[in-house]
DNA sequence: GCGTCTACTCTGTGATACTATGTACCAGTA
DNA sequence: TACTGGTACATAGTATCACAGAGTAGACGC
């Protein structure tokens, strides 16, 4: 895919994750497997993190320490209302740009 | 739209800009006028102008000086082979990131 | 102990769009 | 002449964001 999946992630992230927490919540490496999962072979851990605690400051999502069986206890992530309010002004914006594009798209077949 | 959109066009706004070339050869002022014209409408001119000296520099475009009735010469810029396979490539790639997004929008409906 | 998962954290870098400002040329007008 | 406004291009500085890379720490099997 190359770099220019890099920077279209630019903006795209968030509101993925977004999209993933609000289906159920979530904790950071069960997100970016998740991810990898759907075919975002090579997003990087320290990506899905640092994008953690941008929207827990942003105060898009509540935070619950879980003990885990594995390892350090989990940060598990939830959206909360500012959250899904977000969501749905994304997929607004997401929407605009995908129909300026299908547009540019079918133009130039 | 906020401030979405412009993270969002980080990586997408290089694509359409080569996407309108492909239709035809054009200048800077001009993309800029046509870019608001279709939705746009808080593009910056200096962000077009940087855009296209990065296509230019990555070897996309080919430019020509021509003459203006009005104001200084028009730098015209026109796509070549090696920018329609970067646009092609730039294809390839929204479209895999426009299915997963469909594809998570259609689940949280 | 030692390696290997799982899970989270942090620092620095590069790419990109925006803000703000400036240059220059021409037409119309008072 | 002087002023205004539209056309056209250019650039320095800033903020945001994904990535690379390295590290910390607990639980398990050998």
């Amino acid at each position: 895919m190359g770099k220019q999946i890099t920077e279209m992630l630019k903006g795209t992230l968030e509101g993925i994750v977004l999209a993933i927490l609000s289906e159920q919540p979530a904790y950071g490496y069960e997100i970016t497997a998740g991810l990898r999962g759907m075919g975002f072979a090579d997003i990087a851990e320290g990506t899905v993190y640092a994008l953690l605690v941008r929207i827990e400051l942003k105060g898009l999502v509540d935070v619950e320490k879980h003990p885990s069986e594995k390892g350090p206890p989990r940060k598990v992530y939830s959206i909360n209302a500012q959250g899904q309010a977000y969501l749905e002004e994304f997929w607004r914006t997401w929407g605009f740009l995908a129909g300026r594009l299908e547009h540019l798209r079918g133009e130039g077949n």
